[in-house]
RNA sequence: GCGCGAUUAGCUCAGUGGUAGAGCACUUGCUUCACACGCAAGGGGUCGCUGGUUCGAUACCAGCAUCGCGCACCA
């Protein structure tokens, strides 16, 4: 048997445990196997990707997911993999490239630049899987993904192709959201509105056919004037009527343009009329569309304005030209006033930078199965946890517009169209389209689509196009999505919705469909101060970091403990401490145990001869193992950490062991070899229980005592310890709560008696009940006592502290004793119980409460009172008997 | 503007129609034969506000306030 050093060293246990698990196969999900299935696919992390604080949340929500199942006897996929991130990556090795070789990715061409993404993948690419390692993810690494797989890749882009021949993939010229930093369309969710500083400009347009009158327009863009192309109020507005049908002129490039009234001007804002720059912005697009207007497009990709005419703008950045704008109208007179404003403005989630509506030529794909998305989970094929999440992803999709796929970015799934080259500038024409994944016979004569598809396009089939044909079949759909709850657009609606589409399940049926029949979303990882993790602000601790400080295990147990659902967790390392805290506790406490001789494997006990504390310890595992199975039930995990570190800690820990010392250290062997067992039988459930949150921790200790035959990986979670008869159960627990009552009220008397804790003292018990002498060992075993004597005729010293206790009345018996000191320790213990005696006889003397709250109630509150009523009379008696 | 969530001890959070809870932090005592990453004792709360339902509300209902999030608007 090897020796438990005093300190737990995860940092040397945790990675060797590790290395077994993969040598042995254990992650290894077998298709083939009998058992019920239990599957998962991981939410794929950013190729490039360090681990968060955000992944060891849900990475570790999913370990203990996968590890739970396994112990109760499912065959368990946990799938892994990667995700190229489109965007982000393509940007990360740009940004690289302009630092080091101050070239753009047109510099390169496409073929140089794709090389040198892999180049950086390959160098910067996969750490997070060693990460996931080191956190002790039990993921099947033999069928880890990545969305650029061949045979992943080819799935895309057979969707595509489908899509497309059904009509639901179309091709248009519409306005989308541009971003200018990364020159790329995204789409609607990629857009985050945020609160901006900036002015709102008052512009006066000078009226065509009445020189000298002038329509003043509020603005917050000014540098787009040289493209607008009307003027609108609305058609109720009474202060312009008499204008429609008349011009204005544009200042700058002055030129005459309509005035015109539209429905979609708001009267009450600014001046109620509207300059109208359809190629700038959505709203005025489809004014002018309405109106048959002329689109002057005045920026270029990269957010520049590009109008030769105004020299003094020509290739300005958009916010320099917007200043310089209205330096130029206020110096011809044309700017009426400027006041600060602040409104919404559309971000880009992915750069940062304010997105440009931008009139563009995309691929869009009108969303199949809405109605059914809708339907699988407001009837529950689907749960949500927490279920309020139902409701937002329901307004989602009562509201879904077409999404925008394509992006003009090269690092991805190349779109499988085709152009011909000869009439390449009438794209729209389908004769001149071809969209398939082999290029056309003749493919001299095509060229392909320069475009790749947003990222999520590839994302939406990963729940089962990771999956081979045979792999698909045991286990899709898969048990549980776990993820945060930010992706439910961008990634969990649609894979419902790919999932309903495409069929992939081992029938027609919805219920064989559906990607996964739970999703349990994760909170959001903020730091102490509920700011948002980010590199800017330096929030966002190194989960490695905290391993090594911590252990991967304390890093788990921590989080767990803090994680509620539906609420965002408050990061604070003080919190992982204590999961490491928790992990030596535990440590220490099974070292106890093998000091005293070696464990059975298979601990078995003697139910008919239990001592009264092994009967409170067990039972109260039993309660412990029934509230941990309700908890996961609902995907409380905090709840879960909550009883296990509870039942551990206070009730294995504090009392029970404390209590079992007088047999352990005691003369009678077989008392003695009797609590061992027991400590056996609660150790080895524990483990079991604990293994899903520690497995590293629980692993060691379970093989250094030899617990189990083979890994706690597959041993069997802990059953109910059947006990005797309820009846005997109820008194056991009674005199053991009575016993441990009077231990806190003497350990009180000794605290208030300034009696340190390591001196011995000296305890009379008054009692009748000499049943008690039984339990005289461990009561004065837990409060440090030389002595405790039974004795029903006691008459104390004056002066003598006591406290009434569930057992009789309890003397603390020292040389000096503080009269009066003892005197307003009991009128302030009379008060306390004086006072709740009162309120509990008052409620008694309702009738209105009597009568109508339930019995059981009422019998409760009187037994409280009569109770409190003895007690009562005892510290009286004990007071009165003060000189 | 619409919707969602939150509001309980200094902090992070549980919780229940019937005597307010945990951990940390704080105060005090302790190197007692598993553990100072520990043991023991203690202080600390009008359960956001106002109404309603009820014998009884921190809990249920309504309104309000504050904070956070999402959607829409955003000239």
């Amino acid at each position: 048997m090897a020796e438990l050093p005093k300190r737990y060293d995860p940092n040397a246990v945790e990675p060797r445990w590790y290395q077994r698990w993969l040598e042995n196969r254990d992650f290894v999900a077998n298709p083939e196997s009998p058992k019920p299935l239990f599957s998962i696919v991981m939410p794929p992390p950013n190729i490039t990707g360090m681990l968060t604080l955000g992944h060891v949340l849900g990475d570790t929500i999913q370990d203990i997911l996968a590890r739970r199942a396994r112990m109760e006897g499912f065959e368990v996929l946990w799938l892994p993999g990667m995700d190229h991130a489109g965007i982000g990556t393509q940007t990360a090795v740009e940004k690289h490239l302009r630092r080091t070789e101050n070239k753009t990715r047109h510099d390169l061409g496409r073929e140089e630049f794709l090389r040198r993404v892999l180049q950086w993948q390959d160098k910067h690419g996969g750490i997070i899987i060693e990460q996931l390692q080191r956190l002790g993810c039990s993921c099947d690494w033999s069928r880890q993904r990545y969305t650029l797989d061949d045979a992943y890749a080819a799935a895309v882009q057979k969707v595509f192709v489908d899509l497309y021949n059904k009509g639901l993939i179309y091709r248009g010229r519409r306005m989308i959201n541009w971003d200018p930093a990364a020159q790329t369309a995204v789409s609607d969710e990629e857009v985050i509105s945020k609160a901006q500083k900036g002015h709102l400009y008052f512009v006066r347009y000078e009226i065509v056919e009445e020189p000298g009158r002038f329509l003043e327009v509020a603005t917050t863009r000014p540098e787009t004037i040289m493209a607008d192309t009307a003027m609108a109020f609305h058609p109720g507005d009474k202060r312009y009527l008499d204008l429609l049908g008349k011009h204005a002129w544009r200042p700058l490039v002055r030129e005459k343009i309509p005035i015109i009234a539209d429905e979609a001007i708001d009267p009450e804002f600014g001046t109620g009329v509207l300059k109208v720059t359809p190629a700038h912005d959505a709203l005025d697009f489809e004014i002018g569309q309405r109106h048959n207007l002329p689109i002057i497009d005045v920026l270029t990709p990269t957010g520049r304005v590009n109008c030769p005419a105004i020299p003094e703008l020509h290739g300005l950045e958009r916010f320099d030209a917007r200043k310089r704008a209205a330096e130029l109208l206020q110096a011809r007179g044309l700017l009426a006033k400027a006041e600060p404003y602040e409104n919404n403005i559309g971000f880009s989630d992915r750069s940062d930078v304010p997105i440009e509506p931008r009139l563009s030529e995309q691929w869009f794909l009108r969303y199949p199965k809405t109605k059914e998305a809708l339907a699988v989970v407001r009837d529950h094929l689907i749960r949500f946890f927490p279920t309020h999440w139902e409701k937002v992803y329901a307004q989602w999709l009562e509201n879904i517009r077409d999404w925008c796929i394509s992006r003009q970015v090269w690092w991805g799934h190349r779109i499988p169209a085709w152009y011909a080259k000869k009439k390449s500038e009438v794209r729209n024409s389908k004769a001149e389209i071809y969209v398939g994944i082999e290029p056309p016979s003749d493919s001299e004569n095509w060229i392909q689509d320069e475009d790749t598809v947003d990222t999520w396009f590839s994302s939406w089939l990963w729940a089962y196009e990771t999956m081979d044909l045979e792999t698909r079949k045991k286990f899709y759909p898969t048990s549980v999505l776990v993820t945060a709850a930010d992706i439910i657009f961008f990634w969990v609606a649609r894979m419902i919705i790919a999932g309903l589409e495409f069929k992939p399940g081992k029938s027609d049926k919805i219920k064989d469909n559906i990607p996964f029949k739970h999703v349990f979303f994760t909170s959001i990882v903020r730091d102490s101060q509920g700011r948002k993790m980010s590199k800017s602000l330096g929030n966002s601790p190194d989960p490695l970091e905290l391993i090594d400080k911590y252990g991967a295990d304390g890093l788990r147990f921590g989080l767990m403990r803090i994680a509620p659902t539906g609420q965002d967790i408050r990061f604070d390392e003080r919190q992982i401490e204590e999961g490491r805290n928790f992990a030596t506790k535990l440590w220490n406490v099974a070292r106890f145990r093998q000091m005293h001789g070696a464990s059975e494997t298979i601990p078995k006990i003697d139910t008919q001869s239990l001592s009264i504390y092994a009967v409170e310890v067990l039972a109260r595992l039993n309660e412990t193992i029934d509230a941990i199975e309700s908890a996961y039930r609902e995907y409380h995990f905090n709840i879960v950490a909550q009883h296990l570190y509870n039942f551990v800690w206070s009730d294995y820990c504090d009392w029970f062991v404390e209590a079992a010392k007088t047999d352990i250290f005691g003369d009678d062997e077989a008392k003695k070899r009797a609590v061992l067992a027991v400590m056996d039988v609660v150790l080895s459930a524990t483990l079991r229980l604990l293994h899903p949150f520690m497995p590293h921790l629980t692993e060691e200790i379970w093989s250094l005592m030899n617990l189990g035959k083979g890994s706690i990986q597959f041993a069997a979670p802990p059953q109910k310890v059947a006990l005797e008869t309820a009846a005997d159960v109820t008194n056991n627990r009674q005199l053991v709560s009575a016993v441990y009552e009077t231990v806190q009220a003497g350990r009180n008397l000794r605290s208030v008696s300034k009696l340190p804790s390591n001196r011995k003292i000296q305890f009379i018990l008054r009692t009748d009940d000499k049943s008690i002498s039984a339990q005289i060992s461990t009561l004065s075993r837990l409060l440090n006592a030389e002595e405790i004597t039974l004795d029903p005729k006691y008459k104390a010293p004056a002066g003598a502290p006591v406290a009434v206790t569930p057992l009789g009345e309890l003397f603390l018996v020292i040389a000096a004793a503080d009269e009066a000191g003892e005197r307003e320790r009991l009128d302030k213990e009379i008060a306390r119980i004086g006072d709740e005696a009162r309120t509990v006889e008052a409620k008694l003397q309702n009738n209105a409460f009597v009568e109508r709250a339930p019995a059981a109630v009422v019998e409760e509150h009187r037994r409280r009172l009569s109770a409190l009523t003895a007690q009562l009379a005892k510290l009286k008696h004990a007071r009165d008997g003060l000189s």
